[in-house]
DNA sequence: TCTTGACCTTCCAGTGACTGGAGACCCTAA
DNA sequence: TTAGGGTCTCCAGTCACTGGAAGGTCAAGA
């Protein structure tokens, strides 16, 4: 199958599909007019990899699950092991991104969000202290 | 005050700080030797964006609070919409790794992560139907 | 005075994972 | 024959830095 078909099928854009043969995670043959021809194993690689990266492993992370995906003595320990690394990860961003939340949440609720000029979160922005008079969590 | 000092003070790479010049969001006098000179007024430019970019706000988000931050008549409205839409993207980032790492807990669970070579993981990963027929949340 | 080492300069290239566009070739149907 | 898609390669851009080379500057110590 050409490109085209092997796009839609495995939902990642061409540009991506050819990005991927250029660094080698994929290695479709060529027809005599020098379109890619994609093979079905072609076709299932496409698909583990829209799927891997789309649950955030790194393109990285990927061809070694790819290389797993591909050795039929693999341990599924080490996979298992892979993605429990992956879900620490999440994890962190996940604790990451709430406090950045809850800093924000603070600031706009210390903002009276009129046509003033003074704005508390200006003030938090420029590092200067603001007095915790209001609520409090 | 250096380039060294004013990293130092604003907890800024070096490097960054000679991007933000070459961006245009800083820009520090040049003494006779060609070194950088930064004011006080600058180092007060590059805590702002040191604190900002750390709160999540892109390049070009910092550039207009930044603009927004030495425009005595701005109003804080518009400081506060800024804040809520980055806000409800940060809540939106963490919706997505959340349902992320239930997918993840939910491969792991299901795999044994022993010696052998078949693993629930790399079916799922492959796009192979797995059947719900464990834990169920 | 000389040297050492820290600090500063510019410029160029690389990161990750694509994405966009130009210009050209190929294929199929009307 | 023509029109329209699809496909090809190559180059450049994205974002926000980061690394490195090659060289100029400065202050302290021998």
């Amino acid at each position: 199958m050409n490109i085209g078909t092997a796009s839609r099928q495995s939902r990642l854009p061409v540009k991506t599909i050819r990005y991927y043969e250029e660094i080698g995670l994929v290695r479709p043959l060529r027809g005599d007019n020098g379109y890619r021809e994609f093979s079905q194993a072609d076709l299932e690689r496409l698909k583990f990899l829209q799927r891997s990266r789309s649950l955030g492993f790194s393109i990285e992370e990927c061809r070694d699950l790819l290389s797993l995906y591909e050795d039929t003595n693999r341990a599924s320990a080490d996979v298992k092991a892979i993605t429990c690394q992956k879900i620490q990860e999440v994890d962190r961003k996940i604790a990451e991104l709430k406090s950045l939340k809850r800093v924000l949440l603070e600031m706009v609720e210390a903002c009276h969000g009129d046509d003033r000029p003074d704005c508390p979160i200006m003030d938090d922005l420029s590092g200067r202290e603001r007095t915790h008079g209001g609520k409090q969590h």
